[in-house]
DNA sequence: GATGAATGAGCCTTCATTCAT
DNA sequence: GATGAATGAAGGCTCATTCAT
């Protein structure tokens, strides 16, 4: 099935040029089929958007949607999350760059393209909310709005996934996540737990 | 001269639409005038475009870039310049929804469609890395890239900036830079400095 | 206003060509202007086309459709309406080749292609099936269906219209509705009315 | 062979939704069978539709077309041939609809699209043409232009057989061809055949 | 022979841009 | 200087048709 192979090749030529200037044409020609196989495939310019965004979309919200292990310490929890997020991401580059081009979500909610996008930002924005919440109740982090912090935390990350895209994409996974944690807890936690988790 | 008239009205439309689903036609309008008086004015899209960066860019790095003085504590410098960058784009609602529309250049400074903002961008960079490279040095701040700092340091603020068009424009430009001041110190700021600052 | 020009030509291309083999690029041209100027007056393909039937059945309507004055002999009410409506057809010819092109409605009110034609023929139905009806409750026609009779007539009209194309449109509109007088009456009328109006 | 299932399929989908409307993947589609089979057993659309008429046409034309025998009377050749042609569009319903929809020669020659269709059309011009002649010569028929009465004549039988649809079919042939034959003779005859064959 | 897969060509529609008045 | 009117140049999408398997 050319589906997956179409998907791939969408996600280059939209994270090149951006969704209004990729002509379908474009898309067609990066994967070397021709317009009409296309159409076979996806119905149009939107489905194919949105079915980039629903592929990937479904793939992370499953990795990162269960509810947290009570168990677990709260902060390690969101920590945790963070690391599945730019894991993925780092798994799949195009489609980060597409991320980083049009979903600034924590900006602007509204600017989202697809309802795809939309959900999962919205289911995101949730649970992260709740997540920052419980940290926020437990001393582990400061007092602010936990909304106001999570889209913080977003930003955060993708500034880091940019510069790991602009340095050349040399640092692993395990490289980003450590500093990333260190300025998650700099920039969220009360002086003691920084002292404790930064030690 | 119809040219800060038009400027005023394709920022509001350019903010609701975005670049490319924006028609000139609308543009002129918003204006009230027509489309071949604005034609008059500007020569094309991407001039009138070019034309709001570059009207609301000279401004703002005219208030911004002059070099710091070195009398000054660095970290107040740099403190001092997010204040005007957010009392800036408060005063220019329509140019900041734009900016945080298209304006992700921390993330890909690729993405920047006019010179102009490019042009600011890098010019700002160089700006923010180096007094973030001055605190460094002053053991004002962590240890870190101060190029990937300073680019955290303006996703901070957008969020910022979001939060409060989304939460109605009600805060004050004195209030937001106050908070944004503590967390800019949190997270970048060393603990003994951070105890200090945030007292 | 090119409004009534586009119409003109719009009528001779889909006269020529049928609604589905006419170009739009092809109605431009016989306008002599361009694809973009058309659509700056029409909407679309399917608005162009709606547009000549509202324009012209309007008129038609408007000449037909008043209500049969009581005192006037039935008979000669139906004839008047047949007048009327070869002679709208004969001052627009090419309006008339698209009706006979595509609308045999007495054959399949359902195939009618815009709002504004099957409109028009229910309302033409109604008031010929009523007028029908009252020749028939006055003795003056045939005991039948008086909704098939009208079509009937309707079918016999657009035969002699078509012949009178087909025969290089040479005979007077009163000449057409001579002959038609006469075969309406031997095909509807008893026979003693038949002898009476045909002497 | 698929020929005739092809060929019920595709009279289907014509009838319902038109030539041009229709697409060749429906029709295989309603054949159920693949796009390529339809190709390898019709040339393209056209010849499809071409053979469709053919089929039907040379089967119509071989019921109806032999010359007259000069022993019966000619008016009763000429209804009988109507009868031939109502039974025959009676058993093929799907054909008869897609003749109401496109078929209306009497109207425009020059419309049909197939030459099937125009060579049918013709031959049956000319023979009802020469019988309505006949019909006048003997006195048997009012003198008028025996092509526009024969073609009148067909117009009235398409209107009875639309009726006959519209009506659900529930009529049997007979009944349709005695009210046909009614309608003939009063449309057609004088004052006294008129009289002496309704009686 | 039957088919799934593939495509070339074309049509409708839009919009940035120009120019005569 | 201001404008109404006009258009060239694309882009999304469809469908009749073909061909390797």
């Amino acid at each position: 099935m050319y589906r997956a192979l179409i998907i791939e090749s969408a996600e280059r030529v939209f994270a090149d040029a951006g969704f209004e200037a990729t002509r379908v044409q474009d898309v067609a020609a990066e994967c070397g089929i021709s317009l009409a196989t296309l159409y076979g495939v996806f119905r149009g310019k939107n489905e194919l958007y949105s079915a980039i965004h629903k592929e990937r979309l479904v793939e992370l919200m499953g990795r990162i949607s269960h509810e947290l292990d009570p168990d677990v310490d709260p902060l390690d929890s969101i920590i945790e999350r963070d690391r599945i997020y730019v894991e993925f991401h780092m798994e799949h580059v195009d489609y980060l760059r597409m991320h980083l081009r049009e979903g600034n979500a924590w900006a602007a909610g509204a600017s989202l393209r697809v309802p795809e996008q939309a959900q999962a930002w919205a289911r995101g924005l949730e649970l992260g909310t709740a997540a920052f919440a419980a940290c926020i109740e437990a001393g582990l982090m400061i007092e602010d709005d936990p909304a106001l912090l999570f889209r913080t935390s977003v930003a955060m990350n993708q500034v880091r996934l940019a510069a790991w895209i602009d340095g050349g994409q040399r640092e692993s996974s395990d490289e980003v996540t450590q500093r990333m944690r260190r300025a998650f807890v700099r920039a969220f936690c009360p002086a003691h737990i920084v002292a404790e988790r930064l030690a």
